[in-house]
DNA sequence: ACCCTTATGTGACGTAGTCACCCATAGGGA
DNA sequence: TCCCTATGGGTGACTACGTCACATAAGGGT
């Protein structure tokens, strides 16, 4: 009766049979389109989601339009916010979109919540996540109000690049990633291009350097 | 069997008796200086904190040795940062200080744990936390990514004022609220006295037009 | 080949953060 | 009382970042 997701989340394999059946028969696999989004605010959100494929992107949007991502839910990983958008009276302005096509499991509110009561091990795997969200967060503060951009666009470049060092992005998507203007990470890049760290052409960045780009992403 | 300090936390009048006589005698009331460090990168945090009286600080600090203020805990709140130290692999670098002298309850992880289990309130209670925890902590982002120093720190005068509209604090200590630099403070205060919003004397502020304060932290 | 949308480049300017100082004030000790 | 010293606050010069108002370019579609 244990479907064939559970072992996509170590931590649910250790679940007991009964606990498998339970979750398992209330839960539903759903598959959402690129750009979706799965919560924001004002949408009520049901649904404790586990992440089987692809990736959901969770951002804030100020009130001058400005955006910055926050972190990404990945496959084996859960979606707390969703549940946290509910328990918080106050309202807040993040929202999560899928960055590609996903696959996840819906757990509803009801189940989430005897999940919680039965099982030690669940009680884990929601804390786990909603601890490492919170070090994300903090992440975020740390980066913004304390580091410089060139430092952090080039750590960025390094994650984001693909195995050969490729990006295929813009400039405004990669400004929404640190919660800047799009002019400052053109001058940056162009500064890292002039340096021959990496080849604009446009919607796509090609790194040709990423040793030096590492050393300014260490602090040089 | 039930403590008289059950009553200060309403959510936990709805447990049980019999889960009110187990946290209670599990737990412990401790008494803590101003200026003690709760819980700080590598301290093991062994207990779930309730506070009674006082208010603890949780800042983070940066390697570049400046700080910024994440979010206050007072009377009636919990200190979850304490228990996701425990469960996040990562260590982050947030801390937590008594700010006055403190009271609060203590209770050990395994009590926690068999509170979680047995009952539905003291979940709701733990999450309701987690989830306002989420919400300070997304507000510091977007004002530190997306808000002028001097709205800020309008805000931050009103906020921290007593009731004459007094502040016993150093601009030093108005820079860490901020996350920024103790000049930027000195001269966005400098320019208030000269609208005559307020008067500086060493170690102190008083307000004389909260409502021009007021105008500037709406955005006027 | 043309057009149109979207991406990128650029100068000028205002705000914020850094550095290296200086000066002022309060409070304690001689 | 006077002075000393620690701490708090002031300032100019400079760099980094964000904003605005554009100009220019690169592709995709028809």
């Amino acid at each position: 009766m244990s479907p064939d997701w559970i072992p996509r989340f170590p931590e649910l394999t250790k679940l007991t049979p009964a606990e498998q059946t339970l979750i398992a028969e209330r839960a539903q696999v759903v598959s959402l389109p690129a750009q979706t989004t799965v919560f924001a605010p004002g949408l009520p959100a049901e649904n404790f989601l586990l992440l089987l494929d692809g990736t959901v992107r969770v951002q804030q949007v100020s009130s001058g339009g400005r955006e910055i991502v926050l972190y990404r839910v990945s496959s084996g990983e859960s979606c707390i916010m969703t549940t946290a958008c509910l328990l918080s009276q106050d309202t807040y302005n993040a929202e999560g979109v899928t960055e590609t096509p996903v696959q996840a499991v819906a757990v509803p509110r009801a189940t989430f919540d005897e999940m919680m009561a039965r099982s030690a091990e669940f009680r884990r795997f929601v804390f786990a996540d909603y601890s490492s969200r919170i070090t994300d967060l903090l992440h975020v503060v740390e980066e913004v109000a304390f580091e410089r951009i060139d430092k952090r666009l080039a750590q960025k470049l390094a994650e984001l690049a693909d195995g050969e060092g490729r990006l295929t992005l813009t400039h405004q998507e990669l400004a929404v990633e640190l919660g800047t203007a799009r002019e400052v990470i053109s001058r940056h890049l162009k500064e890292f291009q002039r340096r021959d760290w990496l080849t604009l052409t446009r919607g796509h960045i090609q790194l040709s350097d990423r040793a030096a780009l590492a050393r300014l992403a260490a602090g040089d």
